[in-house]
DNA sequence: CTTTCGGTTGAACGGTTGTTCAAATGATAT
DNA sequence: ATATCATTTGAACAACCGTTCAACCGAAAG
């Protein structure tokens, strides 16, 4: 007989599956969360965001900092205003970039203490 | 005269870029922090961690819960481990996955604020 | 009005990622 | 010892992601 590999497989403790699957949040509340991490989930963007926790700056200041280009830096920030965390103000020609709010701040601060503790 | 663009551009602030260059954090530790955020931006990986957060459980019973695959599970539960989010326990033939530790539940809890604000 | 220039945008490219499929482990139960 | 079966693994493939390049936009300065 083939060894057919079932696409979703037995369950074996059914008790449990069905508790958890009561309490598991909404598809879309999910997958709203997943993108607010997959932003954080990159060097660049980290930096960036860590950067003007620290003081406001504009496209020029952060490309220099990170040695990038103003486009590659343009791109990325551009994903952190969609996942709305961070807004601008213009000075003249220059837009200056900071944190929308100190949540995003708060969850640095959990992240890094799993981190030390290794 | 072409129009050439200068691939690292003109610092406007220099005052700025300076002070904030000062605190950045060193490579390696952005790196892991990246590589932290990286796992948590997955709807698979998220609805796994939610789940053994409620009740520990095995990989057979997560791809039930889940509707994937055992081998699809067993994969992200690889990332979850090298990152250590999870630790298992053997009892007979089956492996039961939980959490590591609790920073990862107050990670949630912060962006889940974060988003709930909007 | 025209020029300047900081910032944005879109296409294109390598590289990475998540899932599937098939095969292999390896601890347990017989 | 052998068979069973939950779990793991590796290769393959399509989808996605980050950077570059070139062109464009638009507010402000002249």
């Amino acid at each position: 007989m083939p060894d057919i590999q079932e696409s979703v497989c037995a369950v074996i403790h059914k008790d449990i599956v069905d508790e958890v699957k009561e309490s598991i949040p909404r598809e879309d509340e999910t997958s709203r969360l997943a993108s607010f991490f997959k932003v954080f989930g990159d060097e660049t963007r980290l930096k960036i965001l860590w950067a003007i926790d620290r003081h406001e700056m504009c496209v020029c200041d952060l490309a220099a900092l990170l040695g990038m280009t103003k486009s590659a830096v343009s791109h990325q920030l551009r994903l952190l205003r969609e996942e709305n965390l961070v807004r601008t103000r213009r000075d003249g020609k220059v837009i200056f970039y900071q944190l929308s709010d100190s949540h995003v701040t708060q969850v640095f601060e959990k992240s890094v203490e799993h981190i030390e503790e290794k």
